[in-house]
DNA sequence: TTGAAAGCGCTAACAC
DNA sequence: GTGTTAGCGCTTTCAA
């Protein structure tokens, strides 16, 4: 007897005075069984508190009713909480939450292409792989295994994928034209090194927002676990090429290594410099002044993956690519009144 | 075949010129097995990239590689993301990272004794019951079904029950010294209403605190649900029977609630009355005043629980109780000069 | 030291 | 319509 539950499909089966099967199909609604039966059976079942053992019915049908979350960018990081960015964290938990409420098991696995993997790992039901990075191996390896899996932001090199979530561009450029003020004027981004949708795709927007305004792109990068002083870096390369009236930093954390080198040079933001991210956190809130970022709905990004998610596990055709929209908070590094 | 791995025990054997169970003993370690042998099929084992299907295995020996959490705070609000509270997010989040880097896996699981429990929860290796209460009924089919558990916050009314992971007393005391400044001066303490370790410690806390310093205890209770307007509530009636010198509310929300009726009646905060929290989020670290908090140490919290748990579901007997030192940020909000 | 076989709890094909 | 039975992949006696 597994440790599961004291009472098993025979128990009940003797009990209602049928044959495990009878249990079986009643319980689960297949097979044809009378009408009376199947009630009786159910009455005497949920009067025993009987529940499937999840592992036996799961090494029957290969579906245990739990997920699995890789979280790219932090395999790639090589750190699961690193300082200063909460929104994998905040992904994490709403996840968890979410996938509770649908009476589903979410669990986080590691890259599980290499070492130790959870035991769990290739048994589970479907994965949803965040930011999968160009070629990912993680994503071969469920596309070998047919493990079904969705992802959030778009799988860069593979255009006709689309099972995945993302984010509307709307709020990017309504940042873009924030920086850029009125007329013409430059601003500078400031993207990470990780091949992945986020930094192509924002890029990408961000070169048809110069192109369209007729500005001179200047893209620089920063490995996105250089965190703050991958910012600080940055800015002084590009504080060196000539200060652009804003400039748009993706990772939050870089945003912060941004604001702090300016100051520390002396430059006033938001009044010679604005600066805003892409990606929110409370240091980006609450940082002198506070940095405009654009605030991504976890909680919708983290229904349209699971609803995506379940609709692939139960073998249909899932709906194409869903864009969530995020809200850009405005705040005082980008407001031109002068700082307090 | 399971979906989890294309290769089984079986493949193993035939290409080892073994039989399954002679590679089931080599990669266990159990059984008597010639050293020659042990080391041929697990070479062959790993060239084949083999792993036991956790189900399988799961089925025969009853452990799966896998963990609940069960978070009583939460299940008791009814709701699993509330508003201007982190601290259980921080926690899913951690303890679902250092669960993986264990090669474990976490799943949140709602209340498993009503209605809708995900498949896998009574398959679990273990539990981690954070806050149970009184006669908690989690506990007791965790207690019924023989299920290893350890619990954040001792169980109050089980004094015997040595399996869980608590806070230092320590902050609390020093956020009480630091509300009564100088001398017998009075301190009101605004508890909630849900009965686990966490109300019950900290009021016993406060009472020995009172006593140790001759002043006359003043306990007001708010519903934890009921947040930041349970938190003005309270405030009203503190205020009608006459304003303490200081305010020890132990959720975030109710001190926050506390220290915005506080203003609106005109009271300065902290020059007539200070206010301080034992739970720090962002609402409380970025209020004006700030709000002096009591910060807990959310990972050494998750280590040590998840250290106890292992050693229960190893059968080991656990080491007693582990208390985790939480640190007291000290904000505006019991600073004695002016605000800004 | 090794292999054969029972069986964990369940589902699904197949008889009756 | 209902019961019998063969496994799912694995661990663990029990014989050889």
């Amino acid at each position: 007897m597994s440790r599961a539950s004291g009472v098993t499909i025979r128990d009940v089966a003797r009990r209602a005075g049928v044959s495990i099967a009878a249990v079986s199909m009643a319980l689960n609604g297949t097979g044809s069984l009378s009408e009376a039966t199947r009630i009786r059976v159910r009455a005497v079942a949920a009067e025993m508190d009987y529940q499937a053992d999840a592992l036996a019915r799961g090494l029957r049908r290969s579906s245990v009713g739990a997920v699995g979350i890789v979280m790219r960018a932090l395999d790639a990081l090589g750190e699961y909480q690193p300082r200063g960015v909460d929104v994998f964290a905040r992904y994490i938990a709403t996840m968890a939450t979410q996938a509770m409420e649908r009476g589903l098991s979410a669990m986080l696995v590691p890259d599980p292409t290499r070492g130790e993997r959870p035991p769990l790992a290739l048994s589970l039901d479907g994965y949803i792989v965040a930011q999968p990075v160009l070629d990912d191996p993680v994503v071969a390896l469920f596309e070998r295994r047919g493990i079904p899996y969705v992802t959030l932001g778009r799988d860069p090199g593979r255009p006709d994928f689309t099972d995945w979530v993302g984010e509307d561009p709307a709020a990017t450029i309504r940042a873009l034209d924030l920086l850029g003020g009125r007329g013409a004027r430059s601003v500078a981004l400031l993207r990470g090194t990780d091949v992945n949708d986020w930094n192509l795709e924002n890029e990408q927007i961000y070169r048809d927002w110069c192109a369209g305004r007729g500005v001179r792109p200047r893209v620089y990068t920063a490995a996105e676990r250089d965190g703050e002083s991958g910012g600080r870096r940055a800015a002084r390369v590009i504080s060196a090429e000539g200060l652009p009236d804003g400039i748009f930093a993706l990772t939050g954390r870089h945003a912060v290594g941004v604001l702090h080198e300016l100051q520390a040079q002396g430059v006033p933001v938001p009044t010679r410099t604005m600066i805003a991210t892409a990606s929110d956190s409370e240091h980006t809130r609450h940082s002198r002044p506070a940095i405009t970022a654009i605030e991504i709905d976890v909680d919708g990004t983290a229904r349209a993956l699971l609803d995506l998610l379940q609709a692939r596990i139960r073998g249909e055709r899932a709906p194409g690519p869903v864009l969530t929209s995020a809200r850009l908070r405005r705040r005082a590094s980008t407001r031109p009144a002068p700082q307090r």
